[in-house]
DNA sequence: GTACTATATGATCATATGCTCATATTATAA
DNA sequence: TTATAATATGAGCATATGATCATATAGTAC
């Protein structure tokens, strides 16, 4: 396993995936709909935060194929759509408690 | 596993943990530190950027204790502090490698 | 001591980020 | 069709971020 430069855009790919982990929003979002499809509403209501804020940041997440959406009447339902994503993310956090 | 929204002082730290890994120039340093015990200067020659930027760097993730560095005449050598994040860096590398 | 090497640091600047407000869009229900 | 509900979107603002430049610091060799 010797030392090789990382291809630039497999950088690029990491750097990003671990930057939409980064904000404590984006963060809860992705907690909260691990453990349950939510629609826009129902996220900002868990999350106390605006439906503004929330919808920008599912774009966001939606964008990077993170979460996926459904329509049932008016409404969305998110879910996650990266598994491994949401795995790193789960893991980090149940290592988190258990470590601090 | 019902839900439970996580602890603020949690998220904090797990955020600003990808943070730490959601900056190219930081994942190069962490990947070149994993294979090999670096001064700064080696880091900068390898990645082919100011010594000042990798100082910065490596001033910021040794505030978060994910490397260290010993003084060797007056050179300083660094290399990973952290198990736990560096495992979590490599093997989203791998990851990326075979699936993109 | 001086000169030199390696690294650290502070200031600055351009860009990125995250939130909020106001408004637009889309579908439903009447 | 109109009114309503849920969500999406664009603009604006304050703050954060990453790189660079110039300079400071600290150790070494002489």
């Amino acid at each position: 396993m010797d030392y090789h430069p990382i291809d630039e855009k497999l950088i690029d790919h990491i750097s990003q995936t671990f930057k939409a982990l980064s904000d404590p929003t984006r963060i809860k979002i992705l907690h909260l709909l691990f453990h349950k499809e939510c629609s826009v509403s129902e996220i900002a209501g868990h999350l106390n935060m605006n439906q503004s804020t929330i919808s920008h940041q599912l774009k966001y997440l939606k964008q990077l194929r993170l979460v996926k959406n459904r329509r049932e009447k008016t409404m969305y339902y998110y879910s996650p759509d990266d598994y491994h994503v949401m795995n790193l993310l789960e893991q980090s956090i149940e290592h988190s408690k258990h470590t601090s």
